[in-house]
RNA sequence: GGUCGCGUAGCUCAGCUGGUUAGAGCGCUGGUCUCACAUACCAGAGGUCCGGGGUUCGAGUCCCUGCGCGACCACCA
């Protein structure tokens, strides 16, 4: 073990004035960096496959896959809270003696990355075009090699026990080749294709999105009403003109008819005839489609194929063109099959300039009717935020629903679970309404698509190896230009990066994982397809249990994030108050499934509960090694249980509740069989509980009421205060291990001290605590019953606490024994000297304990019992008269009579109420004053 | 438009299948540097559990309704 780099060693010299050989105050700084090495070299976090019962093994395995965040990411508070929840997990399921892996990793983000690269070298005046291909992704490649991964060395700050010999990235050649594996087997399967047809498309991106992509923003807008002339005379006069409605008039360059519903009577003998398109001057029909909502506008809809997706199917089911008007990067031209429909002087203006245009000309020329104001969703962009444009082209898609199938089958069985429970209903709710995805991204920063395409036969290969002719005609062939969703390639996570499709022992050992912890924003984006694509490649789910936690918000509710400067660097909070503040903070405030606020202007608020919370733990170390010393102990089997006292069976016993109660709080780690059981599946993985029982065990427990009244014991030699010596180690050593998963540096520091510590032995390896079945500690109950009391009674007379009092307890026949032998514990406790049963008349303070037992606290010289006196009496008196008053009533018949029986119900309960209180404040009386 | 969630102490939140006196942390008040800890200790104040109705012996908890927030989904232009 090294010695130099252990800062917070005192020096010799200081050890003598500090006999726990522990400094006063806890150095978070100096312990957190040095313990993570030394776990680190001890190899803790490192899985080892054979070791599984899967391959031969004895230990179950436990596997959480991290999310991978973006390569070029840095640690924000979203981060640390999913880590240190896995963390928690990870840690507490490895103290259970399963084979743990959590595996970590980077996502190559596509779209994401290239544009953190395109704005870098825009500074120098290039762009990816400029540059080409090889060289843009050779640029990107460098990026990455630089500020890459930069976030998993920050996780390890905050004290994340990921095996980082098994780090992965998305775009690493090994998970590459997963990525091909599985788009070719798909492609086999004959679920990817290549459509034609309107996908949403980010003109500043250059590239198509997904529907997840391409995220709803509620916008102000307006609805535009414009006539379309009908070209030959109608019967009746007026209509001359069928009137559409539409909130992107720049479209209507691209309309190639007028669609009415069939069975809308207002319409019905103009279907079939034909429109004068205005500004283009073109004639288009009037057709009849069911895609028609009669009730909406004017119940006539203009159809532009090219440029939105629903008039895309309309126009398929009536053969009609599709000409493109607006271009990949927005701008308003004659793409495609146009044929003159844009007028010159709109040629060439970006479509909302567009827009602006045409409403004039058409305001003009009085084709526009009406315009009112529209609230609706427009789609934008999920990375730069630009309206998203719908566009007629040319992509790869997967068919969705085979896939789905199974894992929607998953949920409804509890093969899979989902908490928080509500999540469930959203999953299957998307499952079963899935379209088909559009994976190929125009982009130069991915996975390139395997496909090949021949020039001379016209076939298309996908394939696994990169292909240089055609396998059927062996011409030369090209490769597809576009690269993948980087959704497709995060999708394979949990088996690619355990080296599928290889048949590796990590892959055997450690597939299905257990538990998926992420926030719900990627339920879709990622859960679901990591779902899909383990039923379809391993034939089985990737993981039990999918753990969706809450976001982190400022005091605002706003969600935190650096755009919008409201955020919290972690690693600000862990120079300050340390890596555990940080994680007891946001486990112990963290409801199932709710979200996290934290108030980025006043750290001190947000994460001293945690800090003091450690600094609490290092000081019932610090007495501990300095009372009971570091050599060996007493082994609790060797104290003959008679031997225990009060105190001793007490704290062992609420030791065995709080076990039970983390126990009962993080839930079962798995299903027993292939599901879940309908008893336990919402059940567990309740964080905060887990923290609250052990903080309770640890703070209100052991410290507060073990720890003080064993003080005296420990100061004595011989067997009583071995016994205690033992109790207290042998508590405080669970409780360190209950709270290590949350607070993992702190307890291992301490941990490692412990008496009779084995040199080599760590506590993130050591056992998981089990109940052990104590009994016995409700006699020390009344002990602190009795002490709570007279601690309040002297508060009540505010006796400071350095002034000692005589107490005088009349104890109830059942607990006289024990008042009488704990005795000098309670008078230590309350700072009182404490006589028991000797009644007498002096003045003295009184209170009744829950058994009957009399506290009295005589009070001759220490106050102004006169005064005292007469206050009370005062009290009673005012009492007495409202008793009198409620009683009055209450026996006055028409009082019975006439008042609703609810009121009468509620002056009965005030009578009670007030009847109890007469009884306690008389009996006080009588022992302050005498009667 | 559809689905879902939330509203409990001044603040941030617990409160599981309805069951004694509704809890915690922070903050607040009073008293303490009591030899582990003032990043602490002791004691205390503070709640019509958003409003209204209902079911029940009993409701913070279940049902209906109103108000106020929020999330997710969405091919009525």
């Amino acid at each position: 073990m090294k010695t130099s780099s252990r800062t917070q060693d005192p020096s010799p010299t200081e050890r003598q004035e500090q006999p726990s050989g522990l400094p006063s105050l806890y150095d978070a700084r100096a312990v957190e960096s040095e313990i993570y090495e030394r776990w680190i070299e001890a190899g803790l976090f490192v899985a080892h496959p054979e070791r599984t019962v899967r391959s031969g093994g004895d230990r179950l395995p436990f596997v959480v896959m991290m999310p991978p965040p973006n390569v070029t990411s840095v640690l924000h508070m979203g981060h640390g809270l999913n880590n240190t929840v896995q963390d928690v997990l990870v840690r507490w399921r490895r103290m259970c003696g399963d084979e743990t892996l959590w595996l970590p990793g980077t996502d190559h983000a596509g779209i994401a990355t290239q544009n953190a690269v395109e704005k870098l070298i825009a500074r120098e005046g290039e762009t990816r075009h400029s540059l080409g291909r090889a060289e843009f992704v050779r640029r990107t490649e460098a990026f990455v090699a630089e500020t890459g991964g930069t976030i998993l060395q920050q996780l390890r700050a905050i004290g994340c026990s990921a095996d980082w010999t098994r780090t992965a990235y998305t775009l690493s050649p090994r998970l590459s080749r997963a990525v091909r594996e599985a788009f070719v087997r798909l492609f086999e399967r004959g679920l990817i294709y290549r459509g034609h047809r309107v996908i949403h498309w980010c003109p500043r991106c250059l590239t198509s999105l997904s529907d997840e992509e391409a995220e709803h923003h509620e916008t102000d807008g307006k609805l535009y009403h414009i006539a379309y002339p009908l070209t030959s005379a109608h019967s009746r006069e007026e209509e001359r003109a069928i009137v559409v409605a539409t909130t992107r008039p720049e479209t209507m360059l691209g309309d190639v008819a007028v669609a009415v519903h069939p069975e809308d009577a207002r319409y019905a003998d103009l279907v079939g005839r034909t429109v004068l398109l205005p500004l283009s001057n073109v004639e288009i029909p009037i057709v009849a489609d069911e895609a028609t909502d009669p009730d909406f506008g004017t119940g006539a809809v203009k159809i532009t194929p090219a440029h939105d997706p629903n008039d895309f199917e309309v126009a398929q089911r009536h053969q009609l063109a599709m000409p493109v008007v607006i271009d990949e990067t927005g701008i308003v031209r004659e793409v495609m099959d146009a044929g003159g429909r844009v007028p010159d002087d709109l040629r060439g203006l970006d479509r909302f300039a567009a827009r602006e245009a045409i409403v004039r000309k058409l305001t003009e020329s009085g084709a526009l009717v009406r315009v009112e104001p529209y609230r609706h969703a427009v789609r934008r962009c999920y990375r730069c935020s630009t309206v998203v444009e719908p566009r007629l082209s040319e992509q790869w898609f997967v068919r969705m629903k085979p896939l789905a199938q199974p894992a929607l089958q998953a949920v409804r069985e509890g093969t899979i679970r989902i908490l928080p429970e509500r999540w469930e209903a959203v999953y299957v709710n998307w499952l079963e309404n899935i379209r088909d995805w559009n994976i190929s991204r125009q982009l130069w920063w991915g996975h390139r698509i395997p496909v090949w395409y021949c020039d001379g036969c016209g076939k298309v290969s996908a394939s696994r190896e990169d292909l240089a002719r055609c396998p059927a005609c062996s011409g030369p062939v090209r490769q597809d230009e576009d690269v993948l969703d980087t959704w497709f390639s995060s999708g394979l996570w949990p088996f690619s990066t355990l080296g599928w499709p290889d048949e590796t022992p990590d892959l055997k050992a450690f597939y299905p994982t257990d538990v998926l912890v992420t926030a719900p924003e990627i339920l879709f984006f990622w859960v679901a397809r990591m779902i899909m694509n383990g039923y379809a490649f391993m034939g089985e789910a990737p993981f039990h249990t999918v753990y969706l936690h809450g976001t982190v918000r400022d005091t605002n509710h706003v969600k935190m994030s650096k755009s919008l400067g409201n955020g919290i660097d972690p690693l600000d909070v862990v120079r300050l108050y340390g890596a555990d503040a940080l994680r007891y903070t946001v486990i112990a405030g963290m409801g199932l499934g709710a979200d996290t606020i934290l108030d980025p202007n006043d750290l001190e608020r947000s994460f001293a509960p945690g800090r003091n919370f450690v600094t609490k733990l290092w000081n019932i170390g610090r007495y501990l090694l300095a009372n009971a010393g570091d050599g060996e102990v007493l082994p609790l089997e060797a104290i003959p249980p008679e031997k225990l006292r009060r105190a001793d069976r007490w704290i062992l016993e609420r030791l065995d509740a709080a076990i039970a109660a983390c126990d009962a709080a993080l839930g079962p780690a798995r299903p027993t069989g292939d599901r879940w059981s309908p008893e336990v599946r919402y059940t567990g993985l309740r964080l905060n509980e887990y923290a609250e029982a052990a903080r309770t065990l640890t703070w209100n427990e052991l410290a507060d009421w073990y720890l003080e009244s064993v003080k005296a014991r420990l100061a004595t030699q011989g067997e009583d205060g071995e016994i205690a010596r033992s109790v207290l180690t042998h508590v405080f050593d669970r409780a360190l291990r209950l709270l290590h998963p949350i607070v993992p540096f702190a307890t291992e520091a301490l941990w490692q001290r412990l008496p009779g510590h084995q040199e080599g032995t760590w506590l993130a390896v050591a056992p998981w605590p089990r109940p052990a079945g104590w009994s016995g500690g409700s006699e020390f109950e009344i002990v602190r019953e009795a002490i709570v009391a007279i601690r309040q009674l002297r508060g009540e007379y505010n006796l400071p606490p350095a002034r000692v009092i005589r107490a005088v307890l009349l104890p109830s026949s059942r607990w006289s024994a024990v008042l009488q032998e704990e005795a000098e514990l309670i008078g230590r406790l309350a700072r009182a000297s404490v006589e028991i049963g000797a009644a007498s008349a002096e003045p003295a303070a009184h209170a009744v304990l829950t058994d009957g037992t009399e506290v009295l606290l005589p009070l001759a010289g220490l106050i102004d019992i006169e005064r005292e006196c007469a206050r009370l009496r005062r009290e009673l008196e005012s009492l007495d008269r409202q008793l009198a008053a409620v009683r009055q009533r209450l026996n006055d018949a028409r009082f019975l009579e006439r008042a609703k029986p609810e009121v009468v119900a509620a002056e009965k309960e005030r009578e009670a109420e007030w009847s109890t209180r007469r009884t306690a404040l008389a009996r006080k009386v009588a022992s302050l004053c005498g009667t």
